[in-house]
DNA sequence: ACAAAAAATGCAAGTAAATTGCATTTCAAA
DNA sequence: TTTGAAATGCAATTTACTTGCATTTTTTGT
């Protein structure tokens, strides 16, 4: 845990973030965990603190680029450990709404064609969606 | 308008959802204008109709896959009609929140890939971000 | 065309996710 | 260690969206 724990604190003052307790439980639980996580899965995994603060902390995480924001359309925001080394995808089953990772991705062509139509600062969010294998024929919709 | 009208109706028929003033107003909206909208902007633009009633229509026509929902992680839902002739994404301003069309599409092999490992009716949102050429030197974010 | 059944609408109240104001506590710089 | 800045807890608020119910409109069956 020292390493992590280090590494934890060097993304904090990186981003001018001071160092309390909860930030840190915050971002080692994502860090150690594969999300994306709701505000409230995120919560309920940190002692002694409010739901105000994971709002604020998450938004500050986000705000920094630390964490990723997943929008799946079913009005709760997810979030992520945004890992710079591993771009990746979701697909969540419409039936049982689990989440799993896509590897594969070929967008930076596309990002690319906007970046020559003149936009700056160019990123997209890219979700699936199905039904996974174990809801066939399973349907509870 | 004729013909238009005739196409709405057939589309509600279709449907199997009944044929109202308001149904077809929106619609006829939705069909004329280049989108997304939200729920917000629709309602202006439909008279004496009821917010809930705007919900009903469009959730009912998400149903029957007439129109399309866009999340672009701003709270927002946002909707457009759904050509099947016309498969798209889109690009957001993140200072103006301004949308455009992109029209370049090549994840139907991604989806393929999922359909391979099992997953059943795949299908996929994809919102691209930037700063537009009016926004940048003029960031009011 | 008309009556009965089914579905849509308006209105008001209710949810739930996310935000905010403010007093208190914790952190960071000198 | 003291001092200023930032984070937190709590409670209240905002906002997108939903729901219950009485009324109106649309559809169906004869």
């Amino acid at each position: 845990m020292g390493k992590e724990n280090h590494d934890i604190v060097h993304i904090l003052k990186q981003a001018n973030l001071s160092n309390t307790k909860i930030r840190k439980a915050i971002l080692e639980f994502l860090m150690k965990n594969h999300g994306p996580f709701s505000i409230d899965q995120i919560h309920k995994k940190i002692s002694n603190c409010d739901y105000a603060t994971v709002y604020r902390c998450i938004k500050k995480f986000e705000e920094h680029r630390i964490v990723k924001k997943c929008d799946f359309g079913d009005n709760i925001s997810r979030y992520e450990y945004k890992d710079a080394e591993h771009h990746h995808h979701h697909i969540m089953c419409r039936n049982c709404q689990k989440i799993k990772t896509v590897e594969y991705c070929f967008l930076k062509e596309m990002e690319k064609m906007l970046t020559d139509q003149g936009y700056k600062d160019v990123s997209h969010t890219l979700e699936f969606f199905g039904i996974c294998q174990d809801c066939q024929g399973n349907n509870t919709t």
